[in-house]
DNA sequence: CACGAAAATGTAATGGATTACATTGCTGAA
DNA sequence: TTCAGCAATGTAATCCATTACATTTTCGTG
């Protein structure tokens, strides 16, 4: 494996001027600097990046904080951190947190010690993980999809306030009065703002907000977490007539749930999910639900990530990315 | 940020010392160890790694590729990976090569130099690129999941002919006599095994093998391709009633194609799927299906990896993990 | 033609850990 | 007491690219 000296050595020019063709190549006269470019592509020489990163004192790692990537969610996103990461010369550490809901400060501290990355975009903090705040200025730190409470960071995602309260009126516009929240014990920012849309809409309708259609008992995102929801709502005196779900795969418990207990969907129950991912339109009925721009969010995470790694001032703040509102065949007008 | 030059002052002796201590300790007095490391925890040192991959000659970066790994079945073995990865003290890059089926060469080479990675493993090479062998020996690659002809590198994966041989030869057992085939058109060395096993369980219970009972038109695996190579098997003249996919979101897409069809699944069709993913017992009827140890197969891989990269003599050229074989709703005895 | 400024290029220090080789210190046998 | 032999530790070279500073070359102008 050629290095820089091989180079120079043919090109009988210093390392210096190897190097400054490689780089900026200010100062080098073309002449120069072609016959070193022709010795490179000779000796098929590519820079050494320990040495580089070594004397240069970075790593060209980014570090990604995901919980579970096997969820659809996540790879979306992720395929966007990776692809632009690539694309704009770093290589993504992608490091699993199990589900891990509420980050350890050490863990992360020792991580980012341990690896050196230059950076780290997280997918999955809690809203109380005000801890983050002290890396503002500090260390690149971006977080995606979640971030803490008043983040001071720099934050990517959608507005899940607006979303869930343009989904729930859309219930309410089908005539719908009793609309059950299907949430999530967890400590997400986005299942509290999605709840504040859902109240929000409710107020708007002048119907009242009531704890008993509020099912959030289960800890994931998960469909047997959908069926046990659904289960709840299901049983009570008077049943909701639609469910909101903070997530499609809730959505599809839901609506499992439903189908067990003998209800068809939609002509029994309205059902909407959140995300839209792949599989919301292979069955039936193809769920109603507000797409997220997973891929576009794990792209904009990763050039904002860039943006705090060289400092540059302009990082905005908190980015919210368009969502989708879309309809398919979960919800139906409310027959009395 | 602490070096080793901080930690030997600190401790008083030299940094070979320091080094021997964070490294194999052999030859330091005991007493002289526990000193470095109480000085090493109290500056919170950690090792650059640029700096030592720099001396070391080694990146320890493994390289992934992987298509498209939004998908379930490749998410789920780069969880094993990533995973096992770390813990051998490996980061794992994972690059997209978007379903770009047919590695090229020149692709691959100019990834390895440019990244300088110490092994890579693949999870989608074609049947054909057996330009792969020519790394013999040269540089540590592990094929996971899929392999080339005749590979002269390690590989682990499924028994593929075995798996579908069983699965067939089930549905042969329910009393089926017409059984579709639902595959691709792609070089994966995995499908033209399932074909093989089909075949000769085919054979054995002597049935023909008809080339019209095979739908392979597709290029992917997804749920379009699935309803398109049913919507072709369920218009001839004497249709299956029974159809073996290669995976299980082609026999959602069969299912699908075939209640649109108006026909019941598995009341007038039997539909079997393979690989066994999350979604699986999501909808009714819950799929029949082959379970991959996908998880399993990427540790797996990264171990296999390891090894090949510590050029250890006994590397398994083949590895073969057992698969499951799953029965749930989605077939029936045939009926007459 | 000579001079000075600017452009081009070279020299050598630097980053931090590893390790071959050198040195010191100690034990025990002669 | 002396010295071989080994354990413990130190010194300095090394990995390779970058870059501050030094030096040389070039070129326009007087």
């Amino acid at each position: 494996m050629a290095t820089i000296a091989d180079v120079a050595r043919l090109a009988e020019v210093s390392v210096a001027t190897v190097s400054r063709v490689i780089n900026d190549s200010s100062a080098v006269r073309s002449e120069t600097a072609l016959r070193v470019q022709a010795v490179i592509k000779q000796l098929n020489y590519t820079p050494n990046l320990a040495a580089r990163n070594l004397r240069r004192n970075e790593s060209r790692v980014v570090m990604t904080l995901a919980p579970n990537f096997t969820n659809p969610y996540y790879s979306q996103i992720l395929s966007g951190i990776c692809d632009t990461s690539r694309r704009l010369g770093y290589i993504t550490l992608v490091y699993n947190t199990y589900e891990t809901l509420t980050m350890k400060e050490k863990a992360l501290t020792r991580l980012i010690e341990e690896t050196r990355v230059d950076g780290t975009i997280i997918l999955a903090c809690s809203y109380d993980d005000v801890w983050l705040n002290k890396y503002k200025g500090k260390y690149p730190i971006v977080q995606c999809s979640e971030y803490v409470q008043d983040s001071l960071l720099p934050h990517i995602s959608v507005d899940n306030v607006k979303a869930s309260h343009e989904m729930v009126s859309y219930l309410v516009s089908l005539g719908h009065r009793r609309i059950g929240f299907v949430g999530s014990e967890n400590m997400f920012h986005s299942t509290r703002q999605r709840l504040a849309g859902y109240r929000k809409a409710l107020e708007e309708a002048g119907l009242p907000f009531r704890d008993i259609y509020v099912a959030k008992g289960s800890v994931d995102y998960s469909f047997q977490s959908g069926k046990a929801a659904a289960a709840e709502l299901l049983s009570l005196e008077k049943r909701p007539s639609a469910v909101f779900c903070v997530s499609d795969i809730l959505a599809q418990g839901v609506i499992a749930q439903a189908q067990e207990s003998g209800l068809s969907v939609p002509g029994d129950l309205s059902v909407t999910g959140f995300d839209d991912g792949d599989y919301t339109t292979m069955f039936h009925p193809h769920l109603t639900t507000v797409g997220i721009p997973c891929y576009e969010m794990g792209q904009k995470a990763m050039v904002m990530l860039q943006q705090c790694m060289q400092k540059k001032e302009d990082v905005e703040p908190g980015v919210f990315l368009p969502h989708r509102f879309v309809v398919r065949e979960s919800c139906m007008e409310y027959k009395r």
